[in-house]
RNA sequence: GGCGGGGUAGCUCAGGUGGUUAGAGCGCACGACUCAUAAUCGUGAGGUCGCGGGUUCGAGCCCCGCCCCCGCUACCA
């Protein structure tokens, strides 16, 4: 059996509307990671995508005046697929729910839970909110007060409500419960981080219930294949996006080679459906489930949830058109901890960018190719005798690259991060300690040309560890420090083979190219 | 209400199963250096570890009570 694929997903979401910073960087960490496993030497496939069904879609199209298919059309092409060219995600597929894969693989889905009797029909009473079309949750029923006296409201828009039975098609959710609990207490690290894991056992400890999965009030979705009345509850069907993408129902063999997901990355908010609904109904349909089920924190600015109604939502163009797109995945998979909520802002994004990646990895790229050019013609050196201090980086290097490896296996991007940044700092260390330009002067030819060797070897392992957090920036730096020549090409460089000494060759070419991170006035209002 | 997470220097955060003077980065002050993107390196100031009890030779880490913030407590996604 060939070596497993490594399937990394992101939520497919949803098109209501434009993306913000939250949907960028749920895509930017998959794409680390998925990045740096391909430079493992690891088969990948990484999938985005967007969820276009549904009622609130529906309904926005109406609002607009247009055909839902012409409004989640528009809105993909002039928003969505532009987010991933923003963030410079490498993203090996794009499943829209529109598409006719999807269409097929979700009807087939249903046609096998179908005939393995986990579906039947039964009947879904609950509150209906005539204005606002839709069904309000038991918890947002109040009792109505003056005109309203004698009626239950929604604690949500105020609008009277009434009580609706409809005929639905039921999930046996309720089947599964022990096997979802035994398969949480098997594989701890399905559903992590430990917090997410314990809100989702707490669930459900508590019981569950058959689930209501289609809806005959409106027909923006997919038909049932056996009832055309009915089309597929939205999530329901979203969720197949990550089998019907890859070849459920119409390319077994492919279906076959990739699943089951290796990762699903997804926010906090939607565990539960990935956590519980998920794995119930792969196992309903006879299919393995996914290895991971990653949620991720939420991005705060000022102390609160970034939303749209609070108005603190930031898009993602505007932080990449001033710092351009590596200072976001970089920003983002360095000052927070993927998988707790954490702060956000302007500030901190500009402090970071100067402090970090302009004074830090900008400017000793600059430095060491300043000096190679300086004192040796721009043409690397040979290394002479090395001392304590070039051994302290060179295991520095090998410490460094085992610990960030291992984290990108717990999918802790930032510890990656901040674990390659020590070599940063090091060398900046290193450099000052040596003070080649002193040595230089002394007329030590051979100890100048170890020093800067040690530093460009420094720097050729910081371009590999960090090409998939920065791949523009780091292309940069491989090219100006000659290393293609001999090494390849950057995205070809092996994670397990960077930490291995004196791969540059003498000779080489060192370029001092442009400032990797320019430094960036604001302007101040 | 129940369950879970959090409350540690001005800011953002680390601190497995308790153990010397509580850490990092940024910011600030001072010094060194001059290869470099007015960058770098070093030193220092700065903390009642939410509050009150308790266990212990010893607690930020354990126990009890309390206060604040956030999340989950299913069918909007």
């Amino acid at each position: 059996m060939a070596a497993e694929t490594f399937y990394l997903t992101t939520p497919i979401y949803y098109v209501n509307d434009a993306p913000h910073i939250g949907h960028g960087y749920t895509t930017a960490m998959g794409d680390i990671i998925t990045r740096w496993h391909r430079q493992r030497g690891e088969r990948v496939w990484y999938l985005t995508g967007t969820d276009e069904h549904g009622q609130k879609v529906l309904r926005k199209a109406q609002d607009n005046g247009v055909s839902p298919q012409e409004w989640v059309d528009r809105l993909i092409e002039t928003e969505w697929k532009p987010l991933l060219n923003t963030i410079d995600a490498a993203n090996d597929d794009f499943i829209r729910t529109t598409e006719d894969r999807h269409l097929e693989g979700a009807k087939a889905f249903w046609q096998d839970l179908h005939d393995r009797g986990a579906v039947y029909k039964g009947e879904f009473s609950g509150w209906y909110s005539v204005g606002s079309e839709e069904f309000v949750a038991d918890d947002d029923v109040l009792d109505g007060e003056g005109d309203d006296d004698g009626f239950k409201v929604s604690a949500l828009d105020g609008s009277r409500l009434e009580r609706v039975t409809e005929e639905n098609y039921f999930f046996r959710l309720s089947d599964y419960q022990q096997k979802l609990l035994d398969l949480y207490e098997e594989h701890p690290e399905f559903i992590q981080p430990e917090s997410s894991r314990n809100e989702i056992i707490s669930f459900v400890k508590r019981g569950l219930n058959d689930l209501s999965i289609s809806r005959s009030t409106f027909d923006w979705g997919i038909q049932i294949p056996w009832d055309s009345s009915h089309v597929m509850y939205v999530w329901i069907e979203a969720l197949l996006n990550y089998v019907t993408a890859i070849g459920y129902g119409t390319d077994q063999e492919r279906f076959d080679e990739i699943w089951p997901a290796s990762v699903h990355l997804v926010g906090k908010d939607i565990a539960r459906f990935h956590a519980v609904i998920w794995p119930a109904m792969l196992m309903a349909a006879g299919q393995p489930v996914p290895h991971r089920v990653f949620a991720h924190g939420w991005l705060l600015v000022g102390g609160q949830k970034m939303s749209k109604s609070k108005a603190n939502g930031i898009r993602p163009d505007e932080i990449v058109s001033v710092f351009g797109s590596d200072a976001y995945r970089y920003y983002f998979s360095r000052a927070l901890t993927f998988g707790r909520d954490g702060s956000i802002s302007w500030e901190d994004i500009h402090a970071r960018y100067h402090a970090e990646l302009a004074n830090g990895l900008g400017n000793l790229a600059s430095r060491v190719a300043a000096m190679v050019g300086k004192y040796f013609d721009g043409q690397l050196p040979f290394a002479g005798q090395i001392t304590e201090a070039e051994t302290a980086i060179i295991d520095l290097v090998a410490d460094v690259v085992r610990r960030a490896d291992e984290a990108i296996e717990n999918v802790a991007p930032h510890e990656a991060v901040a674990a390659v940044w020590e070599i940063v700092d090091a060398l900046n260390g290193y450099i000052a300690d040596q003070a080649p330009w002193k040595v230089a002067k002394d007329g030590d030819l051979i100890r100048t040309g170890t020093i800067l060797v040690t530093a460009a070897e420094g720097l050729r392992v910081l371009s590999v560890l960090l090409a998939p957090v920065m791949p523009k920036a780091t292309k940069i730096l491989w090219e100006s420090l000659g290393a293609e020549a001999k090494l390849g090409q950057l995205a070809d460089q092996r994670i397990d083979a960077v930490a291995q000494w004196n791969q540059l060759a003498p000779g080489s070419v060192i370029t001092k190219t442009e400032s990797l991170f320019p430094r960036i006035e604001l302007e101040t209002e």
